[in-house]
DNA sequence: TATTGTTATACTCTATAACTATA
DNA sequence: TATAGTTATAGAGTATAACAATA
């Protein structure tokens, strides 16, 4: 029943938040990508697609669509930009603040019970754990980035 | 930079394995779906497509369109059931052999280099904290799958 | 000429519903 | 009547390419 490997185990784990997040968007307009949009501007207040393109690492046209799905749903609104009338500004509506900040703090509650759960004692030894275990993915990700670069290995990306 | 909860670090590492999962598929025909149905015939023998749709828990009519995919592909064939005329079998062929021992040993080698990055008087605790968090976050999924399955109990959002 | 965003098109993953063949 | 799988249809997320407006 336990996973017999590292990688077995945040494989796990990943694909539980997998499923709570689509559970939880069930029957609602949200959705994990556009949740994604949501807390970009969340955080950093009003952007341009351009910026939530690059934030996201989805295209631009891939923005357009969640957007015009997250004005709809009346979370956010597209305002002239107030120097370049090429682009937009994404900013949230006050629907849109109410439900950031119900998700972030029932994002923060999930982090404090997951914790919990942990032996105090385990606590310093899973974060320095988990976070060599990021850094060494990334660097695999990396490296393997960089050798997909090189002519003749594939195709190259912006 | 580094995230503050424990959380956002799970989530970082999840997002991270995404990203390596879709870099190792693109411009090939495989996907994290396909792969999932890979996964499981080579774990598991000749399977028919309904044990693949309660094993991934997705739609009949989803495995219909991953099989097909594969077919087409040459990783998988459908052959006759023995017993029941209704259903097939899916096996992998000679190439889908060679594909999954191959991304077995990948999937070790990985597991392997990441916990070669966590310093090992860590690895217990790190482990045990992962387990306790898994356990934690089933039940807490169980526990709202029972509320949300009992119309006008729970937190609806229409 | 370069950038921002949209329209056009297409592919993958996902779902429900109706249908065929078989149990 | 129930089950295994396919066909039909739909919606979301993703991509590239062509285009308009603006820089």
């Amino acid at each position: 029943m336990t996973p017999a490997t590292i990688l077995d185990r945040l494989l796990l784990i990943s694909d539980l938040f997998e499923r709570d997040m689509a559970r939880a968007f069930a029957g609602t307009q949200l959705s994990a990508a556009r949740m994604g949009v949501l807390w970009i501007v969340h955080h950093s207040g009003p952007v341009t697609q351009q910026a939530l393109a690059q934030g996201l690492d989805v295209s631009a046209r891939n923005i357009s669509a969640l957007v015009d799905a997250l004005v709809t749903a009346e979370y956010i609104r597209r305002s002239p930009h107030p120097t370049d009338r090429r682009a937009v500004l994404i900013e949230l509506t006050d629907a849109g603040h109410t439900l950031m900040t119900a998700t972030a703090a029932e994002h923060a509650e999930l982090s404090a019970h997951l914790l919990e759960a942990v032996d105090p004692d385990d606590r310093a030894a899973l974060e320095r754990g988990i976070d060599a275990m990021t850094d060494r993915l990334t660097q695999l990700l990396a490296a393997e980035a960089h050798s997909a670069d090189r002519p003749g290995a594939g195709r190259s990306e912006s």
